[in-house]
DNA sequence: ATAAAAAAGTGATATAAATCATTTATATAA
DNA sequence: TTATATAAATGATTTATATCACTTTTTTAT
């Protein structure tokens, strides 16, 4: 009950400035009436780390923002063998390339962090893009960069070697979720490994190589990235 | 120049019914005014097997609709290491993810065969999903499908091994473009590789066993699909 | 505080597929 | 036709990394 009340004065704090860090001006894209659709048919949930927020293969009528917090998307290819396609945070959406490719998610995504979502009805983004045709074009390309993002990463798992995988897995941490040279993994080796598309040890045995040859400094989930360069290098010839 | 005439000729034959074989049924979507916008925009290129089509990372302003023809849609990963994400035919768009989501094209793409394709300028394409927002929903699922399948088949390279990753090829051109169990390969033994994300002589020698298992009559580049069933194994367990 | 469970780490071994070296077959040109 | 180049095929070897078996450390629960 206190939990309850306590979780609806968030809500209505994050509602008010919902599309603050989205990766798509939608305030300035919108009408005050398409903004106020949106609006309308948003619902504010919030999830723990390690939930499942939507299951691969479920069909599905909703996308979501994330308003705050980390997340995974992730491939289940067999029993036991997992691949992290990509880690979302706040500002961006969540199943817009499944839900206008189809009707199910192709991902499962679960919580690497608390996170705030917004969850959205398709139907209601959908009908946005119809009224006006500006923003359907910036959703287009929104997803096509998303697209290009997914292939590239996966083409590099698929033609790299480890050490140039895991010094992606680095990279990606420092400049694109982080934006820091030292931060902290929000996930375990094993979530590490399904990263890179490997295995928990070999991911483990890399890192420590990368520790002791000193490009980085390593102390469980605490890492400071000591030769950038080194990585890059690593990173390009793969 | 007798050539040339010929050439014009056909040119415009196809240019009549230049969407009729499209995957969007572009003419019950566009007024007669924004086909004519598209077609007083669309310039016709006919190009030979192994003619490069576009390059990777080289700007560009035009997507291409495949009039008739095969072509490959292929990523450099690094000096003589290439990876064909994709074989497209007859009624696709090309191009279509990389220049809404940036402005240079991110695969190289090659004639597999002859090939006969309209040009059109992304501006125009842009202008009139600007003027047409069930256009631009359309195009935007059209991409969204295309990311995924692309991101499914990078994910079935990364997790599948060889036998696996050489089912899932046959039957590509088997069920996806030629329909049918005999088939002729449009592609010599290191596109064939490429395709699978391995090497020329790793995918001859499962190309041999499965022809001497029996799952396949193979001779050169023709091949006759025996157990269908067993590839479908083969691809579902990897 | 101690026990139990989970995660991280290490070493030995196995294995799929790449690489290298060579041969055989097919296509192209002189 | 014969020579030359290109593609396909096969065998031997190497290599990166998965797998398996186990220890150590950390976290969680009692």
């Amino acid at each position: 009950m206190s939990l309850d009340s306590n979780m609806s004065e968030i809500v209505n704090i994050s509602f008010d400035k919902t599309f603050e860090n989205c990766k798509l001006p939608i305030n300035q894209l919108l009408t005050t009436e398409q903004q106020a659709i949106i609006m309308d048919n948003i619902n504010i949930v919030s999830y723990n780390r390690k939930d499942i927020i939507v299951k691969q293969f479920s069909a599905s009528s909703h996308i979501y923002y994330i308003i705050k917090g980390i997340l995974k998307v992730s491939s289940e290819q067999r029993k036991g063998k997992n691949l992290v396609v990509k880690i979302d945070t706040t500002g961006s959406f969540v199943g817009l390339i499944s839900l206008l490719g189809g009707d199910s998610y192709n991902f499962t995504v679960t919580a690497v962090e608390n996170c705030t979502l917004a969850q959205i009805p398709i139907a209601t983004l959908k009908s946005v893009m119809l009224q006006n045709s500006r923003f359907a074009l910036e959703i287009s390309q929104l997803t096509c960069r998303h697209g290009l993002f997914l292939v590239n990463r996966l083409a590099g798992l698929l033609y790299k070697q480890l050490p140039g995988r895991v010094a992606d897995l680095i990279l990606y941490f420092a400049d694109d979720i982080f934006c820091n040279n030292e931060f902290e993994f929000p996930a375990n080796r094993t979530e590490l490994a399904e990263l890179c598309g490997t295995t928990k040890e070999s991911l483990i045995r890399t890192l420590s190589e990368f520790n002791h040859d000193r490009i980085i400094e390593l102390q469980r989930n605490r890492i400071r990235i000591i030769s950038y360069d080194i990585l890059k290098t690593l990173s390009r010839f793969g």
